[in-house]
RNA sequence: GUCCCCAUCGUCUAGUCCGGCCAAGGACACCGCCCUUUCACGGCGGCGACGGGGGUUCAAAUCCCCCUGGGGACGCCA
């Protein structure tokens, strides 16, 4: 027998008007890089269809689920921008749907009580590793008389047909068969009364009118268990695809190791919530050759048909080119206001303003991230101490002189501009033989570093008042030593 | 070990479905040059890939098979 998802006879345009999708993390960890870019999928393609996307909180591991992760989770997807429309639904509240269902089940000998304990299924599961066969329940409690159980503490697992095969039908990948006799029975419910993974998200897709499964390809395997799960419930079948996950730099399963992995790691090392989500969509999904994506853009031109298959390495280093094109285009007024909370952090105390918001155009060329923006910024705020080396250069004994006549230059100025700024500096040059080198010294002086924006520009956020303070005042420390 | 998936530059990818337009295109990174008051931005150029072997065909990155490599799953985790 052949199980198959049977949608080909469902009008195109059908399909298309009644998609829902969902997003279901387990709060068992961070909102990281993997979990957002299958929310992002599934956001996505409910936004382009104008269907709906869900948000399901999978939190049947009472062992390791907390409420915090799932605030956490839940900030993430807001960060980046991803809105549901129905949920978040907690799993902890469904759980009488979750029994009625099992015991329907049972009455109907698709399921059985188990008596196994973990201990004896730990046992057999390393024999039959140690024989070289695959570790499979080996089913010795599938016709006890149910009386057997009786009193007894047991799990409730499910009758998988011990001969045919499933098979998936692919949204990404085609058809896909699965043997029966490798699957084995699968818990539905543990002996403390809580429902498992692969069966709650069968009843939850289900009841939810979930009509697009996307997800990770580590649920391939699970997905013909579900599928026979779906049968016996008497429930109709989703569409399933499952897309390539993303693996460390190093080719390996995502994890700690690889660094920061949290998406909200990355709004605190000063990263553009654009830039994830263009860099996300980018890995593993393509339309041609183009790179640079908004979300208004995807909402229209996200497709299933371009995700491809196979997996995707996590490369920072693009990452870091998308934000630094993010921080270089995006209005500076906003990145003005997601900049305060970064000099803060250095100590330095800022407001919105038309100032702070020319301090950011000086500066969105040259940071990549907003942590950068924040340390290079600090010499508009408050001086900085010299860099010895530049000083050494470039603030030598005879530019003292030249400080202090272009301080009174200045003074002198109609009006503090680019230009006139400009000329004054020629004029003192041109007076002195013309090869004078100028402009670095007064950015050291004025910055305490040899690279900055542009020195008029600098010169001009800066006001006239505090370079004539810091060229003067860089005068005098030069001639006393 | 068993089963499942995948395979184009170092990385993300276009091209693969409908074989010729591909002496394989774009982006990141890297290198060089130009622009330039520094640092950047930008512009131009360079380096760099169809994993291997068999088929099929007039023709294969594209179709088929095997091998190899990588990943995933095999829980009273999700």
């Amino acid at each position: 027998m052949i199980n198959s998802q049977n949608t080909a006879h469902i009008p195109k345009e059908a399909q298309m008007s009644s998609v829902v999708t969902r997003f279901a993390p387990s709060p068992t960890g961070y909102l990281h890089i993997g979990g957002a870019r299958t929310a992002l999928f599934n956001w996505l393609y409910a936004r382009r269809t104008g269907g709906k996307f869900i948000l399901r909180i999978e939190d049947t591991d009472k062992e390791r689920s907390t409420p915090e992760l799932a605030r956490a989770i839940l900030d993430g997807m807001s960060w980046l921008g991803m809105g549901w429309d129905e949920g978040p639904y907690f799993q902890t509240g469904r759980m009488e749907l979750y029994r009625r269902e099992a015991d329907r089940l049972l009455r109907e000998a698709k399921a059985y009580r188990c008596v196994c304990t973990p201990e004896e299924l730990d046992a057999r599961r390393e024999a039959a590793k140690a024989r070289g066969e695959k570790p499979r329940y080996d089913g010795r409690c599938r016709n006890l008389p149910p009386a057997t159980a009786e009193g007894k503490r047991s799990v409730i697992r499910f009758r998988t047909p011990e001969s045919g095969q499933t098979v998936v039908h692919d949204l990404f990948r085609g058809d896909v068969t699965f043997e029966h006799a490798e699957l084995d029975d699968l818990v539905l419910i543990r002996s403390d009364g809580l429902p498992t993974y692969n069966y709650v998200v069968v009843i939850d897709d289900a009841t939810m009118g979930i009509t697009h499964v996307l997800r990770g390809d580590d649920h391939l395997n699970n997905t013909p268990k579900q599928i026979l799960l779906y049968e016996s419930l008497g429930y109709s079948l989703p569409r399933f695809g499952h897309f390539p996950m993303i693996l460390g730099p190093d080719g390996t399963r995502l994890s700690k190791r690889h660094g920061a992995m949290s998406v909200m790691a990355y709004e605190e090392m000063g990263y553009l919530p654009e830039a994830m989500v263009n860099y996300l969509v980018r890995l593993g999904w393509s339309h041609g050759d183009q790179e640079i994506f908004s979300v208004d853009e995807l909402k229209k031109c996200f497709t299933l048909e371009n995700i491809g298959k196979s997996a995707g390495k996590f490369n920072p280093e693009k990452l870091l080119h998308l934000n630094a094109h993010y921080i270089k285009t995006v209005d500076p007024e906003r990145i003005a206001r997601l900049l305060i909370p970064f000099l803060a952090r250095k100590g330095i105390e800022a407001t919105p303003s038309p100032w702070l918001v020319s301090v950011v155009r000086t500066l969105q060329e040259r940071s990549r991230t907003l942590l950068e923006m924040a340390d290079s910024a600090e010499y508009y705020f408050r001086e900085k101490e010299t860099d010895p080396k530049a000083a050494a250069k470039f603030l030598t004994p005879e530019i003292a002189t030249v400080f202090e006549e272009i301080a009174a230059a200045f003074s002198a100025l109609p009006e503090f501009s680019h230009a006139a700024m400009d000329s004054t500096l020629n004029a003192i040059v041109a007076k002195r033989g013309g090869t004078l080198k100028i402009h670095q010294p007064i950015r050291v002086a004025l910055t305490g570093g040899t690279a900055s924006p542009g020195l008029f520009e600098v010169m001009e956020v800066l006001g006239r008042e505090e370079v004539v303070r810091r060229l003067s005042k860089a005068a005098k420390r030069i001639s006393s030593v």
